[in-house]
DNA sequence: TGCCAGGCGGGGT
DNA sequence: ACCCCGCATGGC
């Protein structure tokens, strides 16, 4: 007994594995497993997907997946679906973005690509800490809170890197402040016990209505539009509310000729997108490599609306945070 | 060296 | 319904 526990290493789980399988659905699992994954859970080949806090998926680029697990009995295939997108319907975004100036190009390159939903809570804090930060820089606090809170599962013999969750976190708030979010670690951490104490559920939410899942979130303190929006759009699959940031604001009054205003963007996105609105936004980020405004801007005037691989980091290229 | 950021909240008008 | 500032750090 003793053995076994020294064997398994320590606060890491023993996974079993539950299913496996391919997918034959038309779909480009390079693009859905490589967009906004962090280097320690894709590598260009294979992803690992945390389905649950006891559950991680291996999908690989052909589509090919296992999935392990401490038990069996829950129905992960749903789960893996719902994650990878499998199921979703994305004829009427592409339709919209093979007319639009800039997600043309998208929509030809990621034609077969699906947003890979989040659980809620990684979501929310991607999105607190896109608050006030170039996307480089977000992205650098959520590979320095991974990194700095160092939890682990094993699989397939290797030791993953997981999100804290965020018992974890609030257990050790230190650590989510060494990692140098600043202003944003109130807001984290507000957002942590709220989903602690079940406030704020997944499974509630996802029976409610777009406008009121946003009202729900606005609840939190330090979580505005933007956050709750974009929270939305990673992991619940509701697109009708854009998140609209200075970023978007700026591209959007460039492009089309409307007001420089948030209201002015956001009216305009919803009239022109309707449901997919914030699909959109963040298919932009993509397509654009997530360039700070000026370099965003300067390509969009130039026609250069396809993500260019040898941007780094970018939305589909985050290694370089793994190189630090 | 400074200055300021893809947001929010609390203060003003 | 606006505008302005501070918030804590990192990045240029």
């Amino acid at each position: 007994m003793l053995f076994a526990k020294i064997l398994l290493g320590v606060g890491s789980l023993a996974l079993k594995q539950c299913l496996s399988g391919c997918f034959t659905e038309a779909i480009d699992f390079r693009k859905t497993l490589g967009v906004y994954n962090l280097c320690h859970w894709f590598n260009g080949l294979q992803a690992y997907m945390f389905l649950d806090s006891n559950a991680v998926a291996v999908v690989d680029i052909s589509g090919c997946f296992k999935v392990y697990a401490e038990n069996c009995d829950v129905d992960y295939m749903k789960k893996l679906r719902w994650v990878l997108g499998v199921d979703e319907n994305l004829d009427e975004f592409f339709a919209i973005a093979r007319r639009d100036r800039i997600l043309k190009g998208f929509a030809d390159e990621f034609k077969g690509w699906r947003p890979r939903a989040s659980d809620l809570w990684w979501a929310l804090l991607v999105a607190h800490c896109q608050k006030a930060a170039s996307f480089k820089q977000g992205w650098g606090f959520l590979h320095r809170i991974v990194k700095s809170y160092g939890k682990e599962v094993v699989v397939e013999d290797k030791k993953i890197l997981r999100p804290p969750n965020p018992e974890e976190v609030l257990q050790d708030p230190e650590k989510l402040v060494n990692s140098g979010v600043g202003f944003r670690a109130e807001g984290i951490l507000k957002t942590a016990e709220a989903i602690v104490s079940k406030d704020l559920d997944f499974e509630k939410l996802s029976k409610m209505l777009d406008s009121d899942i946003e009202k729900q979130l606005l609840q939190l303190p330090h979580v505005g539009s933007y956050v709750a929006r974009l929270a939305m759009v990673l992991a619940l699959r509701r697109y009708s509310l854009p998140p609209v940031d200075k970023w978007v604001t700026a591209l959007v009054s460039k492009v089309y000729g409307v007001e420089q205003r948030e209201r002015a963007a956001e009216a305009y996105l919803k009239s022109r997108w309707d449901r997919w609105a914030g699909l959109a936004v963040y298919a932009m980020t993509i397509t654009l490599d997530a360039q700070p405004l000026s370099i965003a801007l300067r390509r969009v005037e130039r026609g250069v609306t396809t993500p260019r691989m040898d941007v780094e980091p970018s939305p589909l290229n985050m290694g370089s945070f793994c190189r630090e």
